[in-house]
DNA sequence: ACTTGACCTCAACTTTGCTTCAGGTTTTAG
DNA sequence: CTAAAACCTGAAGCAAAGTTGAGGTCAAGT
């Protein structure tokens, strides 16, 4: 399978779905979506250029992460699709989405220092939890630790 | 409005969303998936812990960064609630939260340096791109560009 | 030529994560 | 004590991001 594709210029809807790991029927949905484009044959089957593998893969890498295809489309709608990119456009795009993924990668470094901080409390307290320097100190059993985390906030780890 | 609130050991239902600044009808989700809890009153009124209000906001950031509710749940679900926590099930778990964000987090700051490597191309090539070395060297006009990103790759910004 | 696997469209269904609505109860402030 | 504000449940609706299915067409190998 896909035997000769590898010298070919286009690909198939089902080459691009093998090739890039996405269903058909996602692609599909892409495409009505506006976040790829394809030509059709004589017999109206999509043909993709190879770049839009890459499209593709940045689609997902961009989703995974938590970016909803609207705004994944508003990003890609600037980009060319054949074209000559408008520098521009291109470069003020770039920086809102720099701009947004740093935020996401702060907030993600946050969440998982403060789930690290957590650790031996439980209580979720997000870096202001009044056992995060006693780990060394404390045993786990006993009414020594309860009591000091009823003293810190009379909720947590009640 | 809130006036006394501070000072009570128990939120109800409103109390938490303003707080929290999730809607009410959400904090009702939430607890019917079982990612929060909270004790009725005689009249069958929800109140919640305070120590709840920091569960909520931990399943906000790590919803906002992608993670699926189901997976957040199953999280949470090795988490005290009242409880000491059981000090394996929580580090075992933190451990897999730990992989699981520094993963996110390689993909987003991958997913940015890749977009910012092909400011000035526009072919999406993600890292692979012809041109990422020649922002200095060449024009955005003319055919010499585009040439050499055709001898690169016949389907690039073609 | 013909069959079989890939493709096509369109509509309906699914899941996740909520919101809105209707109809009724509880709390709280004056 | 009463009226408004907040709360309750259950059902229905919604948006995003697809999947599934039916019914039909296209193209590749033998």
């Amino acid at each position: 399978m896909d035997t000769v594709a590898w010298n070919k210029s286009e690909l198939t809807v089902g080459e691009l779905s093998n090739r890039s790991g996405v269903a058909v029927s996602a692609l599909h949905f892409y495409e009505r979506q506006g976040l790829i484009t394809s030509r059709r044959t004589s017999g109206n089957q999509r043909r993709y250029k190879r770049a839009t593998l890459r499209r593709v893969a940045l689609i997902r890498i961009a989703q995974r992460v938590g970016i909803p295809l609207a705004e994944i489309n508003r990003a890609l709608s600037c980009l060319p699709d054949g074209r000559t990119p408008n520098q521009q456009d291109w470069e003020e795009l770039s920086r809102e989405w720099q701009a947004d993924l740093d935020e996401r990668i702060r907030r993600l470094q946050q969440l998982r220092d403060d789930f690290t901080d957590c650790i031996g409390c439980g209580c979720l307290s997000l870096r202001r939890c009044a056992l995060t320097n006693m780990h060394d100190e404390l045993g786990e059993h006993g009414p020594g630790p309860r009591r000091l985390i009823e003293d810190a906030d009379p909720a947590c780890c009640g």
